[in-house]
DNA sequence: CAACGGACCTGCCTGC
DNA sequence: TGCAGGCAGGTCCGTT
C-alpha cells in the first residue's frame, strides 16, 4: 500500500482533527495485526491530549504526554476520520475515539500493519532506530546514495527499497524514480555512477513530492483521511503499464520480477 | 555483513 | 459454478 506519499497525505489529513484534542479511549476490535497490539496500549492513550502527528519513513507517530503511538499501514491499511458512531465495516481493527465525537479508524484487510506504543523517544524504538535518512531531507543526497551502493551486488531497485539506504520508497515509486532518472532497475548497486546517483536522488525527491501534491497513488485499497483516493495513478509512467507505450519514447513498457517484486521499466529509456 | 527465501493475511482475478 | 493458483502498495526474520 502506502508508500511515503500516501502516509504523508494521511498525516496531513488527520493532523488538524487530532492535535490539541483529548482522546476518550482506544477501542480495539482485532489485536492480531502484523504484531499483536500490546494489552497496555489502551491505558497509555486513554484520556490523553494529542500533542502532534508526525511521520518517520512510513510510520505515523501520534505524540501524547505519556509517549508515542507508532502506526504502520502495511500493504492495505488506511486511516480515516469518522463520527465515532459510524458502524464499523469488516477489517476496521481499531478506533481512537476523541472527545469531539470523531474517531480515527484503522482499516486493514491484510493486517500487515501495526500499532505500537512507546513511552520513550520513538527514534529509539527498534522499528525506527535503524532507519536511513528521509528522502525529502537534505541528508539524502547523491553522495549518500553513492556511498550506500558501494560494494552492493543487488539491483539498484532493491537498494532503493531498502530502509537502511533510504526510507519511504516502495515498489511503485522505486520503478517511477528509476524511469525518471533513466537508470535500468537491474543495474547492480556497485555499478551505479556518481552521475546516476545524482539523477536518482533528484528523481526520488521529485516523484515523491509530485505524488504528495496529488494525494498519493490509489491502486486498490488506499484512501486518505476523508475516504478519498489519491490521483497520482494517472501520472505513473511505468508502474502497472506493461506493454503500454512509454510516455517519453513510445516503446512498450517491460515487466519482470526483481527481488520478488514486480518491476516496470522502459527498455529504451533505461539502458543501465 | 550481504543475499535470499519465507513468513505474516485477505481479496480479487484468471484459467481450467 | 467451483476451485486452485497467482498476485497485490511492506518489512521482519531465519538461514546460508
Amino acid at each position: 500500500m502506502p508508500e511515503l506519499p500516501e502516509v504523508e497525505t494521511t498525516r496531513r489529513g488527520i493532523e488538524p482533527a487530532l492535535v490539541g484534542r483529548r482522546t476518550l479511549d482506544l477501542l480495539v476490535r482485532k489485536r492480531q495485526l502484523r504484531w499483536p497490539i500490546a494489552p497496555g496500549v489502551e491505558a497509555a492513550v486513554r484520556g490523553q491530549i494529542v500533542r502532534g502527528v508526525d511521520r518517520r519513513a512510513k510510520y505515523l507517530l501520534l505524540r501524547f504526554d505519556t509517549g508515542t503511538a507508532i502506526v504502520h499501514l502495511g500493504m492495505s491499511g488506511s486511516l480515516r476520520l469518522l463520527p465515532a458512531q459510524t458502524p464499523p465495516r469488516p477489517h476496521d481493527h481499531w478506533d481512537l475515539r476523541l472527545e469531539t465525537g470523531m474517531c480515527l479508524r484503522y482499516h486493514d484487510p491484510r493486517r500487515f500493519g501495526s500499532l505500537h506504543f512507546t513511552a520513550r523517544d520513538p527514534r529509539e524504538h527498534p522499528l525506527l532506530a535503524r532507519l536511513a535518512a528521509e528522502p525529502l531531507s537534505a541528508e539524502f543526497d547523491a553522495d549518500a546514495l553513492f556511498a550506500a551502493t558501494r560494494g552492493r551486488k543487488v539491483a539498484i531497485k532493491s537498494l532503493l527499497m531498502n530502509s537502511r539506504i533510504v526510507v519511504g520508497v516502495g515498489n511503485i515509486y522505486a520503478s517511477e524514480a528509476l524511469f525518471r532518472a533513466g537508470v535500468h532497475p537491474a543495474l547492480p548497486g556497485a555499478r551505479v555512477t556518481r552521475a546516476q546517483a545524482r539523477a536518482l536522488t533528484g528523481a526520488i525527491k521529485q516523484v515523491l513530492a509530485a505524488a504528495i501534491r496529488t494525494g498519493g497513488t490509489t491502486l486498490r485499497d488506499y484512501v486518505d483521511a476523508s475516504g478519498a483516493p489519491g490521483h497520482f495513478r494517472r501520472k505513473l509512467a511505468v508502474y502497472e503499464r506493461t506493454g503500454k507505450p512509454c510516455r517519453r519514447c513510445g516503446s512498450p513498457i517491460a515487466r519482470r520480477t526483481l527481488g520478488q517484486r514486480a518491476t516496470y521499466w522502459c527498455p529504451a529509456c533505461q539502458r543501465r
